[in-house]
RNA sequence: GGAGAGUUGGCCGAGUGGUCGAAGGCGCACGCCUGGAAAGUGUGUAUACCUCUAAAGGGUAUCGAGGGUUCGAAUCCCUCACUCUCCGCCA
């Protein structure tokens, strides 16, 4: 949720980040948005006049009982009556103003950063790192990771059906251990760079999914527990973030970086074909993830490392991959700013997505009251960020795929100590 | 799942209809005292919104959340959430 503050002070420039979105109603919007505000304004400087009013004569009608002055006493009582017919009427006025506001409020994305392209979908993406250092060409003959799955028993995608539902993969054996390795090694790398370790708990409640923004749009997008009314989380960014939720922190203890790792739970129903394929995409997945409450002044400073820090473990993973910039009709609806990672696929030929490191400015703080105090004893919204260090399936895609060999799929010098085995080899 | 007891400011804790945004204590900040510190002592110490503004000030709301009774609610009533204790169940 954008603060008014902004659209008020700068509301030229949100104008135009909004149109790098291809947002061309953004003006309309926010005049509708100032409007409702002053006019809740004035409610309320009306409104509390009365009260005032009200809470004065109160007291004086005390008094009056006191002195036995109870004629004057019934008078006052009667004005009082009116004064709260009054009064209710403002506030249903007010209530149906407030709640208009914060709905047209909430229907505005936040505002790019001045660096984001504009654009239309992700074929605008400006592609601003490509690393291909570890980019091989397979031999023929070369597997996609989905028969390599099957070939060495790694992940059983129907087994997963039979259990669950489509999309819910069993992971055996050396697959099994090789994931965990690897969400061993991306929390070592993360506590490593000055993360605190969490283990969150996997269902929210609807106050945390509308703290972080999945609520009211992405309900669709998440499995909901009617009985309990709990969400299942589609990433830890969302248990993580409100740990934060109506806290006033000390600008000394930031910024607070924290990492964890979450199984990930998206009703999403995506394309079909090759898109969804073998680990493509699933309702299931496991990720490690890190967020950062920073000062606004150094948000961007923190985005940049983070950013760093999701290279380094590509780099260290051996993987080609390259960074992208999202442009504003890609740029997902919360976010300021968002570097996307993708891995080469080297059997599927393709890039994979598998981390999107964002910056959310005050959009996400807004609305989770996530405030500090300033040198001037003011209490101000902090910014939050959120990266993906990493998600596993396309991760666990690309290194099948990459590392294949005739008889066995070799592991990552880093993984190594992690899995306790040098290769992954066929079992009878 | 059953029974009972609770939820007050950063923390502890008083407060059963008006003078209560709330005693007292702790903590914290600043000052005095001191060569320096401790002790002592004085002052201050919630959040949001509105108004005004150079600053200060003023108003409203908030004592778990929401609703009700009343001229007036931390205090009475209802609903819900959470915490604790005991019992049951359980990894």
């Amino acid at each position: 949720m954008i603060e008014v503050r902004i659209l008020r002070e700068n509301r030229q420039l949100a104008v135009e980040g909004l149109l790098k979105r291809g947002l061309k109603s953004a003006d309309q919007t926010i005049q509708k948005i100032l409007d409702l505000d002053d006019q809740r304004k004035q409610l309320q400087t009306q409104m509390d006049e009365l009260l005032r009013r009200v809470n004065e004569t109160s007291d004086e009608i005390g008094a009056l009982y006191k002195q036995g002055r109870g004629a004057e006493a019934g008078e006052a009582k009667k004005m009082v009556g009116e004064w709260k017919a009054e009064i209710a009427g403002f506030q249903t006025t007010m209530n149906e103003t407030q709640s208009l506001l914060e709905t047209t409020l909430l229907s505005l994305p936040n505002i790019p950063h001045a660096s984001v392209p504009a654009g239309q979908n992700e074929a605008d993406n400006e592609i601003i790192e490509v690393h291909d250092d570890y980019m091989v060409a397979l031999p023929e003959g070369s597997k996609p990771h989905w028969e390599l799955m099957e070939e060495y028993d790694l992940v059983d995608l129907a087994l997963g059906a039979k259990i669950t539902g489509s999309g819910f993969p069993v992971y055996k054996g050396q697959g099994a251990r090789f994931q965990r390795a690897l969400i061993q090694f991306f929390l070592d790398e993360a506590v490593a760079a000055g993360c605190l370790e969490i283990i969150p708990p996997f269902v929210v409640n609807a106050d945390s999914a509308r703290g972080t923004g999945q609520l009211p749009d992405k309900d669709g997008q998440m499995y909901y527990t009617e009985r309990d009314d709990l969400y299942l989380i589609p990433t830890s960014e969302v248990p993580l973030t409100n740990m934060f939720r109506g806290d006033i922190l000390d600008a000394a203890d930031l910024p607070r970086r924290l990492t964890a790792y979450s199984p990930c739970f998206r009703r999403e129903a995506g394309s079909y074909g090759a898109d969804v394929k073998g680990l493509n995409r699933l309702h299931q997945f496991d990720k490690v993830e890190m967020v950062v409450i920073s000062l606004p002044e150094n948000s961007y400073d923190v985005l940049d490392w983070m950013v760093n820090h999701t290279k380094t473990l590509l780099q260290k993973l051996e993987l080609p991959f390259r960074i992208l910039r999202l442009c504003g009709g890609d740029l997902g609806f919360t976010s300021a700013l968002t570097y996307d990672f993708e891995v080469f696929s080297v059997a599927q030929k393709r890039w994979l997505e598998v981390s999107s490191v964002s910056n959310f400015e005050t959009y996400q703080s807004n609305r989770l009251k996530l405030r500090y105090r300033n040198s001037e004893g003011r209490t101000q919204l902090l910014h939050t960020l959120n990266g993906s260090v990493l998600a596993l399936p396309r991760i666990v895609a690309a290194l099948l795929e990459i590392n294949q060999k005739e008889d066995r799929i070799d592991i990552p010098e880093v993984i190594k100590p992690y899995t306790g085995f040098e290769c992954i080899e066929k079992v009878d």
